[in-house]
DNA sequence: GTCTATAAGATGATAGAC
DNA sequence: GTCTATCATCTTATAGAC
């Protein structure tokens, strides 16, 4: 009667999608293994090449998943809150929490760094990450400059660049010096003088 | 008569220290092996570990090395150019070349994504550099202010943290993309609102 | 200072039983 | 879907000859 391995449906792939998640974010695609995934969830090695043959394969779906969910809680802090700054402020707090929380870099942070080692799949879903804060980001500051909210010195587009770039840097900067108000200073800095 | 290995006194260990800092800007500490070394000098793996019984060791060497090489451009760009502006420039300019011409990031913004990986010694030579180029700039900032060339919004100490996030966060995003004009966008839109 | 030889363990991955 | 077993290769590192 004992049928110790039963799974709930896909609850295994979720299990090594967050370990993946989880250990990306903190040790990077070339300092994670199968070992360590395995060892946490309770498994073989050869189990999670069942669920993704390749780590490329793994690293691709985990940045995926990452990028869909950012992509809702984007869509989310837009829906609930009009003013531009706050929003702004939001999207900060989004990293923020990460690091302080859980000491996690951007996921899409940590492997950019990594790109030139990185299969080519792995790579399109972190470009494509970056593309969609990006988007985000020039929306809401283009809106906000319509509205009078926002007084810009530089076109909506690059003010998103920028501020996408603090973020990122910020956090690596925070990280290696175990500083999470060093992260607050920096996205305040780039945030505040885009207000009008 | 044949002295095939006779070597110019340091001249391997040079050529290691500037192979492994090659391998690190493109691949990041736990992207490249004592083996990659060897086969670009044309070495054993055993003669890198005479000069560097560990991989921390080396990396710490080749971390201290650059900050130093990093500190003596800093200081000269502070001595033959008076203008806070253009310092600034010739700063991301430091990065850009880098990129542009050898498709590098940044030394410590690769390691510094790797924070959590990397043997203390490594982490704190990473720190180091970041607070060498958080002094310049404030250096150069808080002068430019006293001067009446530069106009801040924030404090010097902030304004050099998010110069520093951004050029390291811009270099990641730019090789990412593969986009060189991205970092070129970014630097400019962290320089330009500093000018009075 | 460089080499050969070697160790001990890690790594990504596959074959085939259950 | 998970396991055992195995693989070839890589990785960091050391001992000792030259």
């Amino acid at each position: 009667m004992a049928r110790p391995k039963a799974q709930i449906p896909g609850e295994t792939v979720t299990q090594i999608i967050d370990c993946a998640e989880d250990l990306i974010c903190h040790r990077g695609y070339n300092g994670f293994s199968y070992r360590d995934i395995a060892e946490h969830v309770g498994i073989r090695t050869a189990s999670i090449h069942y669920h993704f043959p390749t780590k490329g394969d793994l690293a691709a779906q985990v940045a995926k998943r990452y990028g869909e969910r950012f992509n809702v809680i984007l869509q989310s802090i837009a829906d609930r809150d009009p003013n531009p700054v706050t929003r702004l402020e939001a999207y900060a707090g989004l990293f923020r929490t990460a690091l302080a929380e859980h000491d996690r870099m951007c996921l899409c942070g940590m492997l950019g760094a990594e790109s030139a080692t990185l299969p080519e799949p792995v790579r399109l879903e972190v470009e494509s990450f970056f593309q969609l804060n990006r988007d985000w980001l020039e929306t809401v500051i283009a809106d906000g400059e319509r509205e009078g909210k926002l007084s810009l010195r530089a076109p909506a587009p690059t003010q998103a660049h920028l501020l996408l770039a603090a973020m990122e840097g910020g956090m690596m900067l925070a990280r290696n010096k175990n500083d999470t108000a060093l992260f607050d200073m920096i996205a305040h800095a780039a945030i505040e003088p885009l207000a009008a």
